[in-house]
DNA sequence: TATGAATGAGGTTTCATTCAT
DNA sequence: AATGAATGAAACCTCATTCAT
């Protein structure tokens, strides 16, 4: 993501404003929610509104580009725990810290759903990305038993999300976190677990 | 709720406009996100933007209204369950029906999370009624056995919340309410199994 | 002023109304500035906001009422000094008296003023009542060499309410009223003068 | 008052339009009085209702700033007269002068008194301006005999307030400002009095 | 006649977006 | 390319006035 739309380079200073301003904007969003002003991630951004406005031609590709970045940052992790030893641990610690980093998340998911944007057309490419990431994660603690094996990457995204939503609003406790875990093990009395005891 | 702040009850005309503003901004609210205009409600509702504004002073106030009300709906249906036959079915069954009608609510919860309002101040005593009924269908539940015993309302109102917000957003299939159902059964390998099986 | 402009005498009750609105609308306009809504003026006389309309068609209408009853007062005050022993006690005591009382009025004379109503001929027939009496002070007090020949009513109509405004706005002591009285008065080196020492 | 509050100075043409603006607002207030709408003075100055309020954050900064602008121009005639040949002409000069431009004034004195804020206060270091050389003028003329001395700034700039309503409002001749002028004047028996003589 | 609910024009203010500097 | 002033639609809310009860 080093170019614009046009698909001209753009330059050195141009490509920092970029940076800075998508910096900002996942602090801002995040602080005070996606109705935060544009002008508030500007000035949070030192930089002018017209800035924003020329790097993200409208409020809501801005959002969608901190998405973007936050889900490319979730990819990057799942695919580093691809390779770790415990499968099983790297599956559920991979779901932990994801739901741990929801709070901004959130603020961004919630903007583009109520923008009227799928999530995942707005995501193009990225969201692919971290859905396979997740699917080698989830079908690796599968086939070494720690996760049941009737459910795959969607279903996992799904509850990722629900998980996250709870931890940030309801005040979830880890408790619920581990409900989930409890819920995503090879379940007693099915082929799962006859499956799980091989 | 018959009666405003005041105290003195609502002429017959003011309170089916009540019920008639209501009952748009649910509508309203839950097809376009609590940012949504409060003369798209009057609109909705048939009514002038100044009667709406009569029965709710502020826009937060509507939406605050919004929510006690279906808060106080789930609190019957959870009610109504108490006495039911088998307790298991009957918590089971309360916990996929309130998720089946989650694309409403949460437009709301999320809503009075960022105007800054917390939700379970906001709600005032209504949020316990809903917690109540919740905790005897889960106790009931817990004593048959179908339910695991190492939890309390907290995490299932929590849990709740959670996976409504996947049925609503992420486009959770079932799959994520067996996988949560699963997680609240009593676990493999512990005394809730043995009660379980008996 | 115990009729209404069709003509029909109000019935007993209808009266009592139309007086504590009256009352009230001095009060509230007087406190809180002619821009107080008429709501409150019907809350602060304990009846329904219709009936507030019932007695005087518009905001204005009521404003204006409010303005005749202060001036009636005024003339009343004025005729009951017309017959005092000392002409320039009379004349000064009643220029003191009313800049004392001018908090009130002050609101409602600026109401006017900017509901760009010309005073005086919204005032009718009592604007010429308030002239006529302090018209028959001021020559009492003329010719008995109390105050200066060379003013008429008119002059002293215009001094009263700029004194009332400073007494009421500017925070004008006392010291504000002197300047007024020694420029009232007979000035030095003129036939006035003489007339004073006599 | 060339800069923002921020301090930073103003590019030439947001300088051009806050002028425009102040000058609108002036005349519009004049005109309508101070409950005219904010609207009504951007189209006055030509520009979007956007630009009022960035140059002026709310009403009553408006309200304010009009009020600073007429004070400064006050201040600024006294201290051009400060050092006239005669005194006591300059300070009559100014005292008339003043009043012949109440029209505007008024309406802007009253909106901040209305609007709960406190003149002196609203007006920061303008109001002391004022008074100062108003003290200047006064005590030269004081000085010179052509002033009574029992008074001070405070009851000038009282007086100066309601001769100017008078003329206003209340259609007020040059005769009312004749009487403020002779009850400024040494009075006689005193020793005022014997200065005037000399 | 009295009441107060309903109405909707209009007011202040915010903010995404455009455009001159 | 960067800036920030200008724009105006749209949001929330008030209030004089009308009208059904």
């Amino acid at each position: 993501m080093t170019t614009t739309s046009s698909g001209k380079p753009l330059r050195a200073d141009a490509l920092r404003n970029r940076a800075k301003v998508l910096a900002a904007a996942e602090d801002v969003f995040a602080a005070q929610g996606t109705s935060a002003s544009t002008e508030e991630v500007a000035r949070r951004a030192g930089v002018g509104i017209g800035t924003v406005f020329r790097h993200f031609p409208t409020k809501e590709s801005l959002l969608e580009a901190v998405l973007v970045a936050l889900l490319e940052r979730l990819a990057a992790q799942a695919r580093d725990l691809a390779s770790a030893a415990d499968p099983g641990e790297a599956f559920f610690g991979f779901f932990a810290r994801v739901v741990a980093q929801a709070a901004t998340k959130q603020a961004v998911t919630d903007a583009l759903a109520e923008a009227g944007v799928d999530a995942r057309e707005a995501t193009g490419r990225t969201g692919p990305d971290v859905k396979a990431a997740i699917g080698t994660l989830l079908e690796r603690a599968q086939r070494a038993g720690a996760v049941r094996a009737d459910i795959g990457p969607s279903e996992v995204t799904a509850l990722l999300a629900g998980i996250s939503y709870a931890a940030g609003r309801a005040g979830g406790s880890d408790d619920v976190l581990r409900i989930a875990f409890d819920g995503l093990r090879p379940q007693g009395g099915t082929a799962d677990q006859a499956a799980a005891r091989r």
